[in-house]
DNA sequence: TCAAAAGTGTTCTTATTACACCCATGG
DNA sequence: CCATGGGTGTAATAAGAACACTTTTGA
């Protein structure tokens, strides 16, 4: 038998990717280190977990403490533990992302929120630590996740056009998409709530505003539908017979 | 500043759900823990990991002391981190799955090994820690991968028959598969080899053999191949439009 | 009247499904 | 000659991709 007090030398953080949407641009929320390691880098927001909190809840709080949000979209997505990936000791992390409506962001939520702001995801550079990993991973992730699962509707307002949701889109999945057939395939899954209101104050013909059903999504996940947004499988290159 | 010492008091341990297939049946390499706690009970092999290890190595450590095996899949599944967890002490683990050639797995490769058996994934029930919750989301991953990469080969022996690998995708996904349409779909994507050898011993019309070609599939890849054999959405309730 | 973005259908092509019989072998 | 699993094709349907013009508003 091993001696078990040798193991309990560790530590353990989670690490926040913090996703936005705003004028078609994806964002990530980064935190300028005030202290060492990496004083002056951009880094995610994250911290120690306690030692009785369990790993969605210290994300949750980290959250929190951020931007002053409760109850937002929240997974977890790969723990990083290389062995020299924090100059203070053993300390792997839980990297999470969340996905958030911009608009409700509170910069003044705490003092800890001075230092954050909204990089665009693709302008992101130079992280502290593993973090640019991390942001790598859980961009990816979410590029998967807003495929497969209506989880973009987190990053917009309650009312929103189609133009926007296509945007939306495009911006995570970097990728362009056409307008008569993201619209078709959208509206074909009647999970959208057309509010019969429009745009006001546009220079152009004013778009008509929607609203996600989320009580319509659970009803038919319960009924076994799986949500697919799959336009743009990119150019597939159709494997050929060779010799 | 918060002091650092009270976080480094926790440990971390990886867990790995070996996967292997035999007959028709996926199954799951278990050990029966001869001490406390959980004596007597079935679990996933795991470990501690050591302070000069990263995770993927002590997942890989774990694998090759229980069955002799190097170089084979694994891939990061998920951490569970509840407080209580662990009866010793807080403990987090990183949860991996691999899958391997049921056939090249040596029983004899450790003492560790002695305590192992292999269980049918529809038959596992009652395991230490929360092995079941771990076992449970590195199964629903596995579905999930099985459809989009070609790792279903892993658990096979280098030469197959169509109606193997068949088998194999139905015990992964729970579900009937149409063999015209299963073959016509997996020819053509033109990664399995003809070997043009066929079974032999067997009462019946013998099979043809098929070999899986890693290289091709690489080069696909690189091309922007997307691998994805998704027959059986199951019954896709089509939404409908509903006041 | 111009600029800017909204909104709208059809055709073509490709992928998916459903389905039933003959073949080769060992016993 | 029987039992067992191997092997094969076609037709119908559904989904995806490509593509261009008219509408509405504010300035």
């Amino acid at each position: 038998m091993i001696d078990l007090g040798n193991f309990f030398k560790s530590a353990f953080t989670v690490d926040n990717v913090i996703f936005g949407f705003d004028e078609a641009d994806l964002k990530v929320l980064l935190i300028k280190r005030g202290e060492e390691p990496y004083q002056g880098k951009w880094a995610l927001p994250g911290h120690f977990v306690y030692s009785d909190e369990d790993l969605h809840s210290a994300a949750n709080r980290v959250l929190e403490e951020l931007t002053g949000l409760k109850n937002v979209y929240l997974e977890q997505v790969k723990t990083f533990g290389a062995v020299d990936r924090h100059p203070v000791g053993r300390v792997i992390t839980v990297a999470y992302y969340s996905l958030i409506k911009i608009a409700d962001y509170n910069l003044h939520a705490s003092s800890f929120a001075k230092k954050a702001k909204w990089h665009s995801i693709s302008k992101v550079m130079d992280l502290a630590f593993d973090h640019a990993e991390i942001l790598d991973a859980c961009f990816q992730l979410l590029k998967r996740r807003v495929r497969r699962r209506p989880v973009g509707f987190e990053l917009l307002p309650p009312k929103f056009t189609l133009t926007e949701l296509q945007h939306l889109y495009e911006a995570i999945l970097e990728t362009d998409l056409d307008k008569r057939n993201f619209r078709k395939k959208i509206l074909s899954m009647n999970l959208l709530v057309d509010l019969n209101e429009v745009q006001e104050g546009v220079a152009h013909r004013p778009a008509r505003l929607y609203k996600f059903d989320q009580q319509k999504y659970q009803k038919f996940l319960a009924e076994g539908y799986i949500f697919d947004l799959s336009e743009s499988k990119k150019k597939v290159v159709k494997p050929r017979s060779a010799g």
